[in-house]
DNA sequence: AGGTGAATTTGGAACGATCCAAAACAAAAA
DNA sequence: TTTTTGTTTTGGATCGTTCCAAATTCACCT
């Protein structure tokens, strides 16, 4: 490993130019003779020759980073919010510095702190739970653009989240348009903000079409897979039993779907089941999910494209963008037992 | 937002002393009278001062960064991965730079160059498929440790790699323990590394037992789950067919196990299947899946920890690190159909 | 040959921090 | 009081780049 690096000035004394001149090459401008930028760029190669972009940002006042944290990443949801983010950065030629925050409010608060030591351009959030808006806002100060994803911080913010409300209500009403009258909402935290939102939603789908809302159909459960096989049993504890359930995102409905299953019931078969987030192993379930889509990559990119956008132009106002969601619908949600041999 | 960034100076005039001072209380320095370090410190709290990092970074000629290269953030096997990286790093001060190739030759050469213009303090490299060692060199230069996971490339690199030999002997082991012998291989690339090096394992498990190898039971397949799940069939194309089968990871397993299901077969009961890699899945399937276990998480810490340990002392040799493996026996490899009924 | 305007190149200051040798100050010893 | 010693503070140079105004070179016309 060698240990000293070449600079501007090593190139330029390399082929006999000043080192004003090899900065114009580096970054392309036209005023420099064709031969000059050839001999320059032969120079450079020869002896590798390795931009210290810090050093240019520095002078420049510029910046070539932004920074992203994330919640948890060993979510596939996130991870591929982050995959999309970082796509579209390179694309730019910006660079993602990472930050993960595993859910805790304090380790967010020091993976910003750090991260906005670096000066990136701009900072997109997906916020751990329980985050405090005015705690962020005195770490990042007010010299970038920040995009909020996903969750609701306190405060004026730029946001990008999903139309939760819709989301659900869009689930809800697939369920009964299919003959469903007794239907749950499965699964999710009560104070988390997007499950308070899911749960409106359905609340909303169930009241337009007069369908009577049983509080008792309303099971709370860790958002985990694991945690959702094992509550299964709550939604069979009232007689009579609700024949579907919305449930607050796939992990927790093919939690459910394995629950079931301990219990002998056939998820698609005798009871109906619709997640949210349409993550790859939905569409992979027995049965296959029926769920409300979010492309997290594509939203990945979305946040990107925002956050650039802000960094052009920075007197752009904080706005609330809503993530427009979908419903896939699968063999998850059939219809209800009881109408089974009665013709449609 | 705020235009005008607040520097050193700016503090050190504020609170009537030098620049240098300041920097001496940002950098802890003992040497401040701690009157002094009082007023400065209220001081840059009171008017919101941010550090520059890569400002310090450039005269101290140290880096405060570390960049990790993915080559696929959607597979939760390496975003666990890039989570234990990061909590690696950012507990020690260092923030990462994440770059994502989507496994494309190209676009990792060009996030390699981007990246490494942002002076890191080492890279951690996990290769897209078929990398070029040689292009991969030139592209990084010889000025900061690289760590490579889990895929060889070509040339001489610091090595974090599964013992895939080992797993997969371990894997066929467990089986031929249980009673099987006609054991096929599923799934995978014949091409890929990591592949070849379980395959290799696989027929030298079955040869210290004295098992015949039939060659019509290794079978390749794309390392998905839904192609695993497609070409279950080709188990049974033979006569007779293999009661088990070593799978070339989870994502395969858990494929192959909706197939045998689509199949009528039963898995776990009629056929026997373990896995590799133990994605959180894995305990969740059904039946839950035997594999072999790896942890990429603390695997993600320990690549962190090498490259520091790398940037401390330059002059430490490449080696080759490898990850022990472990056998979790889960429900999904019982012993073969033939032994019902055998009394043990 | 001399003059003109355009094209090309250049040296020094600057970005915001650290380093370092020297200065300023304080307390103790002569 | 002066010297000595130790503690704090400081100004200028510097890291590797870009900016800018000025200098140089070139091509073309009288």
């Amino acid at each position: 490993m060698s240990a000293t690096k070449l600079t501007l000035n090593d190139v330029a004394r390399g082929c006999g130019v000043s080192r004003a001149t090899v900065s114009l090459v580096l970054r392309g401008s036209p005023l420099v003779h064709a031969e000059t930028r050839a001999r320059v760029e032969a120079e450079i190669r020869r002896v590798g020759y390795i931009y210290n972009r810090a050093a240019a940002n520095l002078r420049s006042r510029s910046a070539s980073s932004v920074a992203l944290v994330i919640n948890d990443l060993s979510n596939p949801f996130f991870a591929e919010f982050a995959a999309g983010v970082d796509e579209a950065l390179a694309a730019v030629g910006f660079v993602t510095l990472l930050g993960s925050t595993g859910e805790s409010v304090a380790r967010q608060q020091a993976v910003l702190a750090s991260l906005v030591e670096h000066a990136p351009a701009g900072i997109i959030l997906s916020p751990a739970e329980g985050s405090d808006g005015a705690a962020v806002a005195r770490v990042v100060g007010d010299h970038m653009p920040v995009l909020v994803f996903n969750r609701e911080l306190g405060g004026d913010w730029d946001y990008l989240v999903m139309d939760n409300l819709v989301g659900a209500r869009l689930a809800t009403e697939h369920l009964i348009a299919l003959g469903h009258r007794r239907i749950a909402f499965y699964g999710g935290h009560r104070d988390s903000s997007s499950c308070h939102q899911r749960r409106k939603g359905y609340l909303e789908a169930l009241a337009n079409a007069g369908v009577e809302a049983e509080p008792r159909w309303r099971i709370e459960t860790a958002p985990t897979r694991l945690e959702a096989a094992r509550q299964a049993g709550a939604l069979f504890a009232s007689d009579p039993a609700p024949t579907a359930a919305v449930c607050y995102n796939d992990a927790v409905a093919l939690g459910l779907q394995l629950g079931l299953i301990a219990r002998g019931r056939r998820p698609g078969v005798d009871f109906a089941l619709v997640g949210f987030d349409d993550i790859p192993e939905a569409a992979l379930s027995v049965p296959p999910l029926t769920t409300i889509a979010t492309a997290p990559r594509a939203r990945g990119r979305q946040a990107a494209e925002r956050i650039l956008e802000r960094m052009r132009d920075p007197s752009i106002a904080n706005a609330q963008h809503s993530i427009a969601v979908q419903l896939i619908v699968r063999e998850s949600s059939c219809p209800p037992p009881t109408m089974h041999g009665i013709p449609a």
